[in-house]
DNA sequence: CTTATTGCTGACCAAAAAGACAGAATTCAT
DNA sequence: ATGAATTCTGTCTTTTTGGTCAGCAATAAG
């Protein structure tokens, strides 16, 4: 009853508790201070443990930071690509690739910071991982508009930089959202303002493809 | 003849001189490496200084910190205005406004990263600022935009939403350089990257307003 | 030429923070 | 129940770094 097949004892399963823990703390620090501003020391307090059983779980702060990095990393690449929804015309395509992103941006604000700060400071221990798993798919994806002009469903857009604006016009939703809070008076931004959002970028996103019905 | 209205000494313009040559250093430290993980011994080695002079010209890293925000920060307030441009149909208002955000973004893209490693980690020292002078701006533009709509002259579209996504678009090709870099196989982007970027920025914005003839 | 001001340096200090390490406490397997 | 493995804590060390301070050097003003 209390024996599973991966042997989920109670402290394998306490284990995994923590370290998830931990890494959703982490998160929050990184995002709030950048890697250099966050310590060790605030992580372990905002994940209720010591500093020196946070040592235990990760060894070292960078390699927590790699983890935190790449967990978000991870996330975006299984599903952001174009090629998942094959079949359908480029509008639903798209429609259903920029509300993905933006559910993202919703999901998983701190992780989004970690990775902006990352890649604003040159992206020193992403790159590596930029080229050899998210290069691939980009081309991809690239190749999968390319096709779609080819074939006349869209206007003869920059292909590449259609995926750079639908990015940023997303993700600026999680890295910024302090600044619009600012511009719109709010204390935060609530679910209809991400649902505004969605809207108006949606429609920004596929008046710029043109596609044609 | 060595004499200006302004008392120009040998003195004077030399620390004018070392003064912008540390706010320059400083901006590309704070820009790789965030707020707490820039160290003025390091701003003062880009500078050719030593850490005493640096901090004889300014007193404490926080100061520093400081001015090199409000400077780009004033240089964008002071360049993106639709208020300027009155009396041009919104196109080439909009057009005029993405041209110049995107130089901006070419020609300060140090700054621009601090600016933005700032407002991802919660605008700490910048908020007031944004409150007091973006703000205004910001609600006098999104006004044209409404007078536009109202006109008939566009579409009706979300104005703050439309400013965001520009912001976004815009900036990217400041923050995330180095993703682009590795997505398009480049050692670093020129100038024509940035012309085929703005074309590409410009067209969907001028798309996404939806102006009417 | 002399004095006052400004610019700069070397030698320090104190605080913060990463993380090493020994050992205590808890849990697991038999 | 007991030995082994795992989890957790207290103490300490070392490094980094922001900043002080006393005094030396260069420049400006009279």
């Amino acid at each position: 009853m209390a024996e599973q097949r991966t042997r989920r004892t109670k402290q394998s399963v306490n284990r995994e508790v923590l370290e998830s823990r931990i890494l959703r703390s982490a998160e929050i620090i990184f995002a709030a201070k950048g890697f250099s501003g966050a310590s060790m020391e605030r992580i372990a307090e905002i994940a209720k443990i010591s500093k020196q059983n946070l040592i235990y779980y990760f060894p070292n702060k960078d390699l927590l930071y790699k983890r935190v990095l790449k967990e978000i990393l991870d996330i975006w690449i299984e599903k952001l690509s174009l090629l998942e929804s094959d079949g359908a015309t480029p509008e639903t395509v798209i429609r259903h690739y920029v509300r993905e992103k933006m559910q993202l941006s919703r999901l998983y604000p701190n992780g989004s910071k970690v990775f902006a700060h990352e890649i604003i400071s040159g992206a020193p221990v992403l790159k590596d991982y930029l080229i050899s798993h998210l290069k691939p798919q980009f081309d991809r994806d690239v190749a999968v508009v390319k096709s779609w002009i080819n074939k006349g469903l869209i206007e003869d857009i920059d292909p590449e930089h259609l995926f750079f604006t639908i990015w940023a016009a997303t993700q600026t939703y999680a890295d910024f959202s302090i600044q619009m809070e600012v511009l719109l008076d709010k204390k935060t931004l609530d679910q209809a303002d991400f649902e505004r959002a969605e809207n108006a970028v949606t429609e920004f996103v596929v008046r710029a493809l043109g596609a044609k019905k």
